[in-house]
DNA sequence: GAACGCTGTTTTATAATATAAAACAAATTA
DNA sequence: TAATTTGTTTTATATTATAAAACAGCGTTC
């Protein structure tokens, strides 16, 4: 595959910023990059004059710039599941009073396109546009766990199950087990397994070919939902899945 | 400015989709951009690699990708005013059911940063990212009247006054008096200036240094609020706008 | 207040890359 | 079935990106 070097590197200078780091001077960007900072300034410039990259007139330093937000909205505009799943999630938030996602698979992680947040459950991790680990949470389980076989061998190539909270699966086999049983029982849950304290339950949304194409999620509060109001919850979890599956032109109800 | 010829060329690639072209095939890009396919396609397996473009496995076409969307999110985060103004929004919208929205000025158009959609009012035009005209908006004029003199100076130079109902303002004099008006109240209105049915109003916040740095607004539909109920919302309006201000560090009460 | 250090920006020679022509394989269309 | 179009790959070379050097400005230290 051909790469445009000063393109890849451009991209590379905006991968710096992140949620801790949102403003970086020119000689930081080239001390990490290893390139000249004439260099850097050039393709800073390039950024700058299309919108992706800002510099603050105060204090010289850069961050990122408007134009991904535009760009950002756009591409998520023009995802159909988003559309569709909208008010699924705002009605099953609005039922509950719970903090509901929907996610799709990206390579080997999850991505948050949806986030409807319930004024009883204030859940910190999640957030558009993140990724979450596809073995320590309920979206990540059921994503993985409706794949074709193929696919899941392949997701599981060298997949790292690193160690998030105390009751995180950390083994390929234990994995493969719980794939097992959501793909039984219709749902997955993930009890604390990426955020003490947070037990979430997730469901499929398939497209109408029958493949998955997303999950939908509800969160909750270890401390303020017991296990029957949990349980009822994933009940009007699976009704809404299914409707937006429907919605899709999905015609096979398991 | 020196400018990086391959990284202009590939942000102008994606400055092709927008919201009614959501997928390109190569030999369109290439058309358009006048480049040769050859050339198209190593700037797409560039920004493809770094996620910014996916193409699609049946169809070949190319689209935006994920990391706009994760890049466009940790931009908007980082942003303090859409954090400091995120509650009173939802307050607002909650209080009248109608839809609220935070906005800033980019260039010589304002951005859409923030919107909390009302039950009551589903107002089509603003989009998070979105861009909308000073001059036919009430976010646009507020963000215009408290701009200093020589900023708002700049700003009128050369703009276009485009008709986009049929009382948008279209003279550089009327929107001049307008502004004039807009300082003098303390708030800006547009009445069906930007979107046939729908009024609204606008207020502004400032930094700690007295300068304006954002402008909230409620948007209405004409056919389910008066005047009077409308101006009622304006005094709500005014004040989630001071309370944000004071937050910020604003310490003058006009 | 002067000197020093660091920063962001500009200029330009040239090493290195991006570009497009040509070719190829695959898919689509007539 | 043949022709056309598409996406991808290879590679010669025209063109650009790169970094060294220099400059201006700002902040810090003495």
């Amino acid at each position: 595959m051909p790469i445009i070097q000063a393109l890849d590197r451009a991209l590379k200078i905006m991968d710096l910023f992140d949620e801790y780091t949102t403003e970086l001077k020119i000689t930081e960007i080239s001390a990490r990059m290893e390139l000249h900072k004439s260099t850097v300034h050039s393709l800073l410039k390039t950024l700058q004059m299309h919108g992706y990259i800002n510099q603050d007139a105060e204090t010289g330093k850069y961050k990122l710039g408007l134009k991904l937000l535009e760009k950002g909205q756009l591409m998520l505009q023009s995802l159909d599941i988003r559309t569709a799943a909208r008010k699924h999630l705002v009605a099953l938030s609005e039922q509950t009073g719970q903090t509901t996602h929907l996610v799709i698979l990206d390579g080997k992680e999850g991505v948050y396109l949806d986030k409807v947040e319930g004024e009883k459950a204030a859940i910190r991790y999640s957030r558009i546009g993140r990724r979450i680990s596809l073995h320590s949470s309920a979206v990540g389980k059921v994503l993985a766990a409706y794949r074709a076989k193929d696919e899941v061998d392949s997701l599981l190539r060298n997949y790292q199950f690193s160690k998030i909270t105390d009751v995180t699966i950390t083994s390929k086999d234990a994995f493969v087990n719980e794939l097992n049983l959501v793909k039984h029982q219709g749902y997955s849950i993930d009890n604390e397994e990426n955020e003490p304290g947070v037990r979430c339950a997730a469901a499929p949304i398939f497209e109408h070919n029958g493949s998955i194409v997303a999950a939908i999620s509800i969160s909750t509060l270890v401390s303020t939902v017991d296990d029957s109001l949990f349980k009822a919850y994933i009940a009007l979890l699976q009704k809404e899945a299914e409707a937006i599956s429907l919605t899709l032109g999905f015609r096979h109800v398991l």
